[in-house]
DNA sequence: TGACAGTGTGGCAGTCACTGCCAACATGGC
DNA sequence: GCCATGTTGGCAGTGACTGCCACACTGTCA
C-alpha cells in the first residue's frame, strides 16, 4: 500500500525529468529537429521506456499544461448546480491560473515555456487541445449531473466557453511579455471574460 | 490561361476521388485499419502522389469539413465593421449550414458521414480542429481590420466563440441523428448560439 | 513536325514515430 | 532462499511521411 504511493511519486518523478528533458531540446531545436532517441538519451532512460511515459513526443512537454487542468478538476467538487455555472467555472479557473502567479513559481515559469512553444509549434498547440479535449470530456459530464439535464448541449456549451477564455488570455499573456508589454495573467484572464460577455450581449 | 482553371478542376476532382475513397475506407475498417496505400490504391494512384494532394491521411476525409470553411469564408465580404460582429458571424454560419440542408443534398450528406465518423475517431476531430485553426487565423485578422483595434483579443474571442456554437450544433445534430431522434441542423445552431447567449448573461 | 519547358506522377530509399514481444532485473512479501 | 509483480531495455516490425530522380503528358514555338 505504501509502496503504491511511492511508485506514484517515482513515476511523477521520472514523468517530470522526462518532461523537462523534452521542453529543453524542443526549444533548443524545434520539435522537428529533436527525436524521441534524444529526449529518451537526455532524460537516461530508453525511447521504448519513454513510450510507457507518454503516447507522443509532443505529450512529453505539456506536463505542466496537465497540471494546470488537474488542479482545476481538483476544485469541480465546489461547484453548485443550483447556481449559474459558467460564473463559477470562471472563479475556478480565475483562482487556479492565480496560482501560477505570473511565471514566477516553478509551475508557474514550465507554463511560460509551454505556451511561448506553442505560438511557434503548431502541433505542440494541437497535442494540448487533444488534451483538453479528453479532460473537458469529464468536465461535461460533472455539468450534466448538476444541471440535471438530458443532453450535453449546454454542459459543452458552458464547457467549451471557458476554455476559450482560458486559451485566449494565456496566448496574450505570453504574447504580451515576449513584446516586452508583460501583463498580469488573471487581470487579463478576468479582461478576456468581461469582453466574452460584451460580445455576446451587444 | 485558361488551362490553369482546367487544371484545377482536375486537381479538385481528384482530389474528391481520393476523398471519398478515404472516407468509405475509414467507415468500413476505421482509420487505424486504413493504411495510405489502401487509400492509394482504392482512388487509383500512388501513395507517393497521395502525399501531394494531402498531408496526413485524416486530412482526405475532411475535404466536405474544409468546403464548410471555405463557403463560410466566401462570405465574409459582407461583414460590417460599425455593427456587432458575432451576431453577424452568426447570421453567416446559419446561411452556411443551411446550404447543407440537413444532408439531404450531396455535400450535405458528406458532411454529416464525416462529422459523425468523427464521434468514434478522436484523431479525425482533431484534424479537423486543426484545419479550423489554420482557416480561422486568416479570420482573427480580417476581424481586427473591422474592429481596427491594435491587438487580437476580441477578435479572437469573437472567432473562437462563433467557432463553440458550430462545433457544438453539429455535433449534436449527427448525434440526435443516430440517436433515431433526427433534429434540423439550422434549428440547433440557433438554439446553441442562444444558449450560448443565456449562459453567458445568467 | 520536332525540340522545348512546365507540370504531374510513380518508384525507391530513408527517417522516424510508435507497438508487440521477450528477456533481464528490481522490489517487497512469504 | 523463493515467488509474484512491476519496471525496464532491446529487437523487430509496421506504417506515415519526405527527398530525389526518372518518366510521361501537354501545350508552345520555331
Amino acid at each position: 500500500m505504501a509502496e503504491n504511493a511511492l511508485r506514484e511519486r517515482r513515476r511523477r518523478q521520472t514523468e517530470r525529468e522526462i518532461g523537462d528533458a523534452a521542453l529543453d531540446l524542443f526549444e533548443r531545436h524545434g520539435i522537428d529537429g529533436t527525436t524521441v532517441d534524444d529526449i529518451a538519451r537526455a532524460a537516461g532512460i530508453s525511447a521504448r521506456t519513454f513510450f510507457r511515459y507518454f503516447p507522443t513526443k509532443e505529450r512529453a512537454a505539456l506536463v505542466p499544461h496537465v497540471e494546470l487542468d488537474e488542479r482545476a478538476e481538483a476544485m469541480l467538487d465546489a461547484l453548485d448546480g443550483a447556481r449559474p455555472l459558467l460564473p463559477q467555472l470562471e472563479a475556478l479557473w480565475r483562482d487556479v491560473l492565480a496560482d501560477f502567479d505570473n511565471g514566477r513559481s516553478e509551475s508557474g515559469r514550465l507554463l511560460l515555456r509551454v505556451r511561448r512553444l506553442m505560438q511557434l509549434e503548431p502541433t505542440l498547440r494541437l497535442a494540448s487541445i487533444s488534451v483538453d479535449e479528453e479532460r473537458g470530456g469529464a468536465l461535461v459530464v460533472r455539468l450534466r449531473e448538476l444541471l440535471g439535464s438530458d443532453d450535453d448541449l449546454e454542459a459543452r456549451v458552458i464547457v467549451e466557453t471557458a476554455g476559450v477564455a482560458v486559451r485566449v488570455a494565456l496566448d496574450r499573456w505570453v504574447v504580451a511579455r515576449d513584446l516586452g508589454t508583460p501583463v498580469d495573467l488573471v487581470e487579463t484572464y478576468v479582461e478576456t471574460c468581461r469582453l466574452l460577455r460584451a460580445v455576446t450581449t451587444e
